[in-house]
DNA sequence: TCAAATGTTTAGGTAAGACTAACATATTAA
DNA sequence: TTAATATGTTAGTCTTACCTAAACATTTGA
C-alpha cells in the first residue's frame, strides 16, 4: 500500500533522481533523517509494490509507475501550496508544513478542482514547476544564486521553501520569483553579498544564496 | 495523544451523548463497528487522558476537556464540509467523507481561515449546526420525518450527510434545508410517504424520512 | 590490496489499535 | 429472589507499519 510514508520516500527519491541523477541508501536517509538500515528495507518494500526498481548495493531507480506515483505527489503538493496561497490567502512561508499533510488526504478529483480554480498553475508560490495532470514537468534548470556571477541581470526563478523562517525574510526583502535581481560584490571572507532587488540594495548570506535560484535565461534587459 | 482515531472516538461519544444522554460501549462499539473489547481498551486510554470519566461496567461521560475536543473536531469538520461545498463547489453527497479525512489534519488556524472565508456560517451544507470558536452548540431539536405529523407545513432544518447516495436522491427532489414541505399521507404499510416539496408532489420512503429532519417551530405560513 | 565508506541483514523494539475467548457484572423477567 | 440474558471487561494475541543498533558484506579508491 502506498502510505503517506512510502509518499515521502517517492517525493525524496523523485529530488534525488533529478538533483543528481543517483540515488543512494545514504543520501536518502541523510535527506530523511532516517537510519541507513530503515532506508534500506523501506527501498526493498517499494521495489517490492513496483515502485522502484533495486540491487542490492547498487543503484536505486524508481520505475514508470514509481515516477509517476511521485509526481503525482508532487502535484498535490504544489497545487495545495498554490491553492492555500491564491485562495485561502496564507502567507507563502506557511504554505510548505501545511501541504505537507493535506498532500497525503485529499482526494485526487478535488486536488484536480483546486487546479481549475487556479487555472491550471504552471508554477507554485516559490516558483517550483507543478507536473500536469499526466505527470509531464519541465524540470527547471535554474542557477544558484550562490553561483551567479556579479553584476548581471538575473530573474528569480524559485526559492527554497523549507524553511518558514527564511522565506519570511525573503519576502521582507522583496526576494520573489519573477523579481530582477542584480549581484553587486560578493565578500566572500564574512560569507555575505550585497544585490540589487526592484531598485534595493540588500544584504544576503552565502547560506541564503543557495536558496534562491535565477533563471538560465540571461535576462539582459536594461 | 490525539490520534485521528482518538478524534473519531470523540465524535462518536459527543453525538450518542447528544441522542439519548446515555453512552455504552454498546452502543459505540455498533456505531463505530469495533468490537465492544477494542472500545473498552480504547475508553480506558482516552480516560486516561482525561477526556472522558469512566468507572467500569458504569457509564462513559465526556469531560470538559473531552467535550470541548469533540466539539473542535465537529466545528473543523462541518466548516470543511462547508468550504468544500462553498468555496471548491463539491457537490454536498461528496463532502462528508473528504471531511472526515481533512478533519484530522488542517492546522488551526487554516480551519479560522476558512470560517472567515465562509463569513462564519452557523450551519453546515446538510444543515447541521456549526459550533463557534469556543465550544458553544445551539443543540438542534429537529423533529425527524418520520415522526412528522401529517397535513401540516414544515421547514427542512437538518438531513443526515453519511449517505452519498440518498443525498444525491434528496437533491435531485429538492429535499434540502430551508425548503418547506407537507405530508400528505403515509402508506404505513407500503413503508412510503406522499410528500409535496416546493409544490411538487414526491414518494420517500419510511427509511430516507429518518434521515430528514423537520424545524421545531411549526410553519403555518401559507 | 586493503582500509574506509557504504550498504545490508538480523534481531528486536515501538506505537497504535484491533480481535477472540474467557470471565465478570448488571439487568430483566420468572 | 433467583437465574438467565445482556452487557462489559480482561487477558492474551495479532497486525500494520514503521524504526533502530549491531554485526556483517560489499564496494571504492588511495
Ligand atoms: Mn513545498
Ligand atoms: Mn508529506
Ligand atoms: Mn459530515
Ligand atoms: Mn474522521
Amino acid at each position: 500500500m502506498i502510505t503517506a510514508s512510502v509518499e515521502n520516500y517517492l517525493k525524496a527519491v523523485y529530488y534525488l533522481q533529478e538533483e543528481s541523477g543517483d540515488v543512494s541508501t545514504s543520501k536518502l536517509s541523510e535527506l530523511l533523517k532516517i537510519r541507513p538500515a530503515s532506508v534500506t528495507g523501506m527501498i526493498k518494500k517499494m521495489a517490492g509494490i513496483n515502485l522502484l526498481v533495486y540491487q542490492p548495493y547498487r543503484t536505486i531507480k524508481l520505475t514508470a509507475k514509481g515516477r509517476r506515483e511521485a509526481l503525482k505527489i508532487l502535484r498535490r503538493h504544489r497545487l495545495i501550496e498554490s491553492f492555500l496561497v491564491e485562495i485561502m490567502g496564507l502567507p507563502w512561508n506557511r504554505v510548505h508544513q501545511e501541504a505537507e499533510k493535506w498532500e497525503h488526504v485529499v482526494s485526487d478529483d478535488v486536488v484536480e478542482r483546486m487546479a481549475q480554480l487556479l487555472g491550471n498553475p504552471k508554477h507554485d508560490p516559490h516558483g517550483a514547476p507543478i507536473p500536469n495532470k499526466h505527470g509531464a514537468v519541465t524540470p527547471s534548470k535554474n542557477i544558484s544564486l550562490a553561483e551567479f556571477p556579479v553584476a548581471v541581470d538575473g530573474i528569480i526563478a524559485e526559492v527554497d521553501d523549507k524553511n518558514a523562517e527564511l522565506l519570511r525574510y525573503l519576502a521582507q526583502n522583496g526576494i520573489r520569483p519573477g523579481v530582477r535581481l542584480r549581484i553587486i560584490s560578493v565578500e566572500a571572507a564574512g560569507g555575505v553579498m550585497t544585490i540589487t532587488v526592484a531598485g534595493k540594495k540588500r544584504i544576503l548570506s552565502e547560506k541564503a544564496a543557495h536558496k534562491v535560484y535565477i533563471s538560465p535565461r540571461v535576462g539582459k534587459q536594461p
